[in-house]
DNA sequence: TCCATACTTGAGACTGAGTTGCAACTAGAA
DNA sequence: TTCTAGTTGCAACTCAGTCTCAAGTATGGA
């Protein structure tokens, strides 16, 4: 099943409806590979010609993520990241304090040990956030001390 | 060695001052159990009699963490919370969506995955992040569905 | 003990990410 | 086509945290 498809379904099951904007935004976030940020979206939206406004664009992504087309990475520092989920599987990040980049990682084992520790606590999950941060190989050469943490977009 | 004389060695050693209002903070995180945030942490020192200023106590937090005095804890959202590490080892953390309590876990098996992991990929980690959401037992008890999510100071 | 000075402080302005209120607009069921 | 609940853009707002700057102070040296 198509992407717009999950998503048009997702909206009429709970009475939304699947408008231009939204569509628009489902379209570029299919376009894109690997991670990305509000203004990274926003940028791509104008340069295409679709004007969606920012709280439009906040308002849509937390549906894309309820929808599980996307998923939300919460950086260390409070702003987040998306990164599309179609056709994939739950995997964690590693993330470079030198150039930005996200690497992807998983590991049955370390969920399975999750499960483990909350029947233990009879604690019920919902959802994790497991996040390495350091320097990716090429930053970590170059040495890190001089690697001044920046954001980097695209 | 004490914890305050940790921290007058660690400010002396980079030529850091102990002041009135550095004292009178790390007095006060020494006296909490638990995590707490920046309002916990100021409303306590106003209840004291201490007027430390928002600003200080930002500017200060940060020292403590570097001394290692205290742990930073990134919630999703983007408000942090702290915890004392005096005398204590690296854990990770269950965050309850009901009550805001905060529990915590361990595992040597997943540290050990996770340096096998930035072994494999040349990443060096300086530090990560592992954090599972959910609901605690009684908040799972009572309901799920009928908890929203609530902040809990104290 | 006194001094010099680099480090600190508080107040308030500011920032950046995200949220909200509201009036105008619109998808989509009937 | 009509009706209405859901949606949009805008701008004002919130919230956590940072920064500026003038005034204050800890601390090593004379």
């Amino acid at each position: 099943m198509k992407a717009i498809d999950r998503f048009a379904r997702f909206l009429s099951q709970r009475r939304l409806k699947m408008t231009k904007e939204r569509r628009a935004i489902l379209d570029d976030v299919l376009s894109v590979r690997g991670h990305f940020d509000v203004d990274d979206l926003l940028a791509r939206l104008r340069r295409s010609g679709h004007h969606v406004s920012r709280a439009t664009l906040y308002r849509t992504l937390p549906r894309l993520v309820e929808s599980g087309l996307i998923h939300k990475v919460e950086m260390a520092g409070g702003q987040a990241r998306y990164e599309l989920m179609v056709g994939r599987h739950h995997h964690d990040h590693m993330v470079c304090l030198g150039c930005g980049d996200i690497l992807e990682f998983e590991s049955a084992e370390v969920e399975r040990i999750q499960e483990e520790v909350c029947r233990r606590k009879k604690f019920v999950m919902t959802g994790h956030t497991h996040q390495i941060r350091g320097f990716c190989a090429s930053c970590a050469g170059e040495g890190r001390a001089g690697a001044a943490p920046r954001k980097v977009h695209g």
